[in-house]
DNA sequence: TTGTAATTTCAAAAATAAATGAAAGTTAAA
DNA sequence: TTTAACTTTCATTTATTTTTGAAATTACAA
């Protein structure tokens, strides 16, 4: 395969990638390009890779400056912005992670908290209702601090994790 | 808060988690009543609960069936079909994450190693978009095999995983 | 078997999400 | 300041996804 074939079909692939995890598609392929670019990039420049329009490119790199995953540069002498990725992969991964678990995670477990506090009430439906919610409270709480946890190594988490549970 | 709408909350929160997780609205909140059901419910009941036609009801049905995350369920006498949720919620959550592995990482980890190996050119970026590509395939494989041991306890592997952490 | 209740399918409609592009807003060099 | 390069905003358009509902199919009690 070519280059320019790689590429392309990377910057495609996650893109679907990122539409099926809820992200659009536009901000997923920002960040497939900035991340395989040596140098930094101008919203010219991914505009034309991209083949998207200045208001499409500055709404989703606005987005994942907001994600903390991309940043941008200033070149000397220039007025324009360059933005390059966050090029650690670990660092990626644990921001994504913080970022979902904020936005999603945690309001959904004030809600769960909430629906499972209701009042006893006689009816077998509203009481079966309180256990499955309190069931699903305590286990996404779990599984979200174990995700801090996890993430909270900093550094080369997945290889720390992996040796911790092969014990 | 009465239990009605202690429930209504419950489900519209539970769909609209599923839409940023790239889960189809109704199919997550199918899923919700059939969670905090104490009883298995029939198409009709579903549609009725829900306020939403036989089609968009049976399509769901079928896409949660073949994510195994809900049962088809016959009562004696009766022609029409019952359907419970996974009753187990550690169960439900392996099941999600075997299943979004096998559609979503494993053909993104298949295209990764592809386009990681393309012929050495001189070029810096291909040098460049090969060694990221190659990191990221690195990292994916990583999380997805720590996916795969976490979940393999079969029994409370939140509990087990964190423990494990701890140490 | 037959009749019919129940389910599935799928083209069309509706709803939602994303993208465009031109105008408004910023910013900094002249 | 003014001017021009650059960025952001947002009403409108376009694309995508979801939902509907009626026809076709299935399957089971009689």
């Amino acid at each position: 395969m070519e280059f320019d074939q790689a590429k392309n079909k990377f910057i495609q692939t996650w893109g679907a990638l990122g539409t099926q995890w809820g992200i659009n598609k536009t901000m997923a392929q920002i960040h497939a390009l900035l991340m395989v670019s040596p140098e930094a990039l101008s919203m010219e420049d991914i505009m034309g890779e991209l083949y998207i329009s200045r208001g499409n490119a500055s709404m989703n790199l606005r987005a994942l400056i907001d994600w903390g995953i991309i940043f941008k540069e200033y070149k000397t002498g220039e007025r324009r912005e360059y933005f390059v990725a966050e090029s650690n992969i670990d660092e990626l991964a644990r921001k994504i992670a913080k970022e979902r678990s904020k936005r999603e995670i945690k309001p959904t477990l004030r809600v769960l908290q909430e629906v499972s506090s209701i009042e006893e009430t006689g009816s077998t439906e509203a009481a079966h209702f309180k256990t499955k919610t309190a069931e699903l409270y305590e286990f996404v709480s779990r599984a979200d601090s174990m995700l801090e946890k996890i993430t909270d190594y900093k550094e080369s988490w997945i290889t720390k994790t992996i040796m911790k549970l092969m014990k």
